[in-house]
DNA sequence: CGGTTGACCAAGT
DNA sequence: GACTTGGCCAACC
């Protein structure tokens, strides 16, 4: 149990046990932090330091969207819709920006 | 320390 | 269903 780190670094850890093949929301995340920041989480996941150890892709919005980053215009953007093609392969299909079975493929902590 | 922002959430319009 | 408002918490200036 790591506590010594920053927020995000918490965060990145936690998100880090996402197993394959499902999604987390940021409220998820921030709650199980014992905190509801999910706005921080974001704002960590936009940091992203650990590219390919923290799946920010697998991180979605409560309402099952993918959320702001995916159909994002940025540079990196190109980057994180090629993982949602990965999520695609992993079961968890992507409809109109949307996850298909959203609670389904949901991985809550705990 | 105070104001702004952010990959959010929930409820209301 | 899309937009707006208020609220939450952390990071940045």
């Amino acid at each position: 149990m790591k506590q010594n780190n920053s927020f995000n670094e918490r965060t990145y850890d936690l998100l880090k046990k996402v197993p394959k093949g499902k999604v987390t929301t940021y409220k998820a995340l921030a709650e199980k932090l014992g905190t509801k920041a999910y706005r921080a989480v974001g704002q960590a996941m936009r940091c992203n330091p650990y590219a390919p150890k923290v799946p920010c892709h697998r991180v979605v919005s409560s309402d099952g969207s993918i959320g702001g980053f995916s159909g994002n215009k940025n540079s990196n953007s190109k980057e994180v819709k090629r993982k949602i093609r990965m999520l695609n392969k992993e079961s968890i299909k992507i409809k109109n920006n949307r996850i298909v079975d959203f609670e389904e493929k949901l991985f809550y902590f705990g």
